[in-house]
Parts: structure tokens; sequence; C-alpha cells
DNA sequence: ACAAAAGTGTTTTTCTTACACCCATGT
DNA sequence: ACATGGGTGTAAGAAAAACACTTTTGT
């Protein structure tokens, strides 16, 4: 009960991992480092680090994120709390508790990697499994949770950036979901819900290369979609 | 980047905090414990506690609640992480980083608190204000989504004990949301969602007394809403 | 007889779906 | 010319909303 006797508790060490999630090349990709010591040395992992004194979980895990992602500027990305992940034997060492976080990312610059890991790259979500520690199972959660956020919420404007078109917008959602949606249909959706996304008046951008121009779009200021977009089951475009 | 340093990291306290949440004659209660030392000696707060050095934040919890509210069996309650609250100043004593929890009860027997807590109490939600430590926000976190999950998955049943009505499952959502739904409606929507409810052959019940025996069910294996049973801004029935 | 709560049926309206078609650009 | 991706229109079908109505109980 809050009590404070100082031998009421254990000490715990205090994480945070980070699923850094972008998609590039129409497939989910997801941010990984190499670990250079025991345990699980050689093998891959989400990056992560312990708290320092005087920092959220938040506060941590953005700046990871930028040691990570090599990025200037990370204040606009978006980061949510997974969930905290504390079974006893996660960490075969001693006793972590860790504030699991899923970033999203517009496709990023390649070279990252400026932090303290020896090695980073972005892996295809498919090709990311036998990671460190419980990642594997975090990762999971990760990709769960994106996929289930993207029907009610505005989320998928935070793969793209700034300026978008609606059919970047609609292949995030094909991609994550692994399945094709109609064009007219989605995007009679998205431009019904209102505050999801703002047209930019006048621009324009070739997407393919071929094509008529498509028009831009920025994220608009609303966060939830009502109605949601259903992930309907239907066949084409399997992930 | 987990590398073990030993004076890389910060010892912290990890503790759990519980919203547990109920509906007492068609009101949202939740479960406080009134504070028997400083800090915020005197004030309500969440039950919560420290984790064991074996347990992990869902088993703490889950003792936490087992303690709490003197059930003898909450194998089969709903209790489900809701973020980790992890700012430097939110325990003015030391550094605490709470992993929260929410749980839902069917309306349960008053005489609780077998805990080490000094008086706990069901309050409704609205008069829950003034908690110790970010207790405030911690339980309305979990409100909102309660509120939020009722509309995609079948969280309701766990407002409701294990043999229910259809009326009793729709007050659970009148009583959360603060509308008013359309009975033959929302009766359609249940039904025709497979696996969200499971009649309970030839069983009834007289529920306020006068009218019709209602015809039973049991909470069915389905945890998603598709499609979901969306929260429609209708007046009546206001919280 | 009446009130209260459960349960059924039906009509209207709204939304979704599927698909046809036109537009602008590069090759 | 044609392939490629963007954008518009529309008719059929499905689903939701609104509401009238019947049933079964207690008083």
């Amino acid at each position: 009960m809050h009590g404070y006797d100082k031998h009421a508790f254990e000490p715990f060490a205090v994480t945070v991992d980070l699923a850094v999630l972008t998609l590039r090349a129409d497939a989910l990709h997801v941010l990984l480092v190499a670990r250079g010591q025991e345990p699980y040395a050689g093998r891959w992992a989400l990056p992560g680090g312990f708290l320092l004194p005087d920092e959220s979980a938040e506060t941590a895990a953005r700046r990871e994120l930028a040691e990570e992602t090599g990025l200037a500027d990370v204040t606009g990305l978006h980061l949510e709390q997974l969930r905290t992940y504390s079974e006893p034997g996660r960490d075969p060492r001693m006793r972590v508790v860790s504030v699991a976080f899923a970033a999203l990312l517009p496709d990023p610059p390649e070279p990252h990697g400026g932090g303290d890991a020896a090695e980073a790259r972005w892996v295809p979500y498919d090709e990311a499994r036998g990671l460190a520690f419980d990642h594997d199972r975090i990762l999971a959660d990760a990709r769960d949770r994106v996929g289930a956020k993207l029907e009610y919420t505005c989320l998928a404007t935070a793969f793209c950036p700034a300026e978008f078109t609606l059919g970047e917008l609609q292949r995030v959602y094909e991609t994550v979901w692994g399945t094709a949606l109609d064009r007219p249909n989605f995007r009679r959706k998205v431009l019904a819900t209102p505050g999801f996304v703002e047209p930019v008046p006048g621009a324009a951008r070739l997407t393919g290369g071929r094509g008529k121009p498509a028009a831009l779009y920025r994220a608009g200021p609303a966060t939830a979609l009502h109605p949601p977009l259903l992930r309907t089951p239907r066949e084409g475009r399997p992930a």
C-alpha cells in the first residue's frame, strides 16, 4: 500500500524497448540492433536502454529513438506505449522491467545507428524472428496493436511524410493489413471523416513516375475514426 | 543497450496500481482505499502495492485484487494492463514506476478490504476526485479505455455475473457511456455477433421484480466485436 | 386493469460495395 | 497509342435506426 517500508520492495532495473516500424518498398520493416555482449550476443534485438534518473519512460523512449534512428528531430513522430513486460525470467541476469513502445516513422534515411549500438538496420517484419529476450513477443504485440488501431484511429498518417497522397495512405492500410482495398471507396471514407486529412491547396505530386499527378494531403487534427475503417477479409494483395 | 554496466542504471521501485471498476445501482463505481501514512495521509487512493521479487506485474495485480476485494476466487475476473506511469515526480519520496491495471467486476459483496488497507470502499466514479499521487489521471485513463473497448470488444460481459440478461448487458453500455440505446436494435446486434453471448437453455430470471422474465445468457468465447457496437451520440439517459 | 420489462416485426434511411468510366501523365 | 495511377459517378445490396406492437409477469 505504498507503505515505504525500505524492505518492502525489491529494486528493479527499468528499461524501455522500442518497436520502431516503418514502411519501405510496400513492406513493414522494423529497426533492429545487433547485440555485442552476452546474453544473446550476436543476436538481433529491439533498440532500447535504461531509464536515466530524471527521465520518464516516454522521455527515455524518445531519446533512444533519436539516438538509434539518427534523426535530428523526432518530436513529430508517433510514439506510444505498448505495455510493460515484467516476467521475472525475461532477462537471465537480473530483474528488468521493460516499458515497451511502438514508434511509427515515414520511410527514413538509411544510415541511422548513431547510438551506442554496434550495428543497426531495417529488417522486413517477416524476417525479424529469433530476437533476443522476449522481443519476438514485443514486436508481435506492436504489430497487432498497430494493425488494430488503423481501424479506429487516424494512426495511418504516422507512416506517411508530412505531405502525402491518398494512394500512399491506402498503401499503408494494404501493407499492414495484407488486404486489397477498393480505391474509390477508401477515398470516400477518408475524405468523409472530418479532420482525418486536409488538402494541401494546389499541390500535386507524381507518384509512380507514371499516371496522373495526385493531390497532396496533410494529417488533420482528428485522432479517432468514427465510423471506423474496418478490415474486411477479402482476397487480393496478401501479405 | 542492455549493457549491464552496474552504474548504467538507477534502481527503481516498481508498483502496481489498480482501477477496480464495477457497476452498482446503475452507476460506475471504483474501489478506493484510505491512505494511512504520508504522503497523502487521509486521502483516497487506488489500491496497489510493490512487486514481490518473483512476481510479474500481472501476478502482483491479481494478488492485490484478491486482497483488496476479499474475493476468494479472482481467476475469472477481467484484468488488463492499462499503461505504466513513470514521471519522475509522481511520488514525492522516491522514484516509483507504477504499472497500472484496470479490473472489471460484477457487483461484488460489500465487505471487502481484507488487505493491509486501513479502509476500503466503493465510490461512485464521479465522486472519486482528489486522489493521491497521479491516481486521478490513472482512473480517468481506465474509464476512457473501458468505454472505448466496449465498442469493439466483448468486454461488457466482464461487468456481468456468470449468467445475465440482455437487459443487464445493455445497462452496462448505457451506464458506462451515459447514453440510451434502443433495446430491439441492441438485442439484434448482440445476438448477431457470433460468440458474444450464448443462451442458457430454458433459464429465465425476473429482473426488476416486475415484467416478463428475461432469458439468461453466458459470455461466449469471442473477444472482438466485428462489426463494432458504436457509441452513437444521441440524447437520453445522460451520465 | 395497469405498469413494467422482455421480446418481435416492419419500415425507412443510411451506409457499404462493386464496378464502370474519365483524367492526366510518361514512354 | 497505351500503360499507369488518380479521380468521379452510380446502382444494388446490406445494415442500422426508428418505432409500433405483442408477451409475461407483479400489484
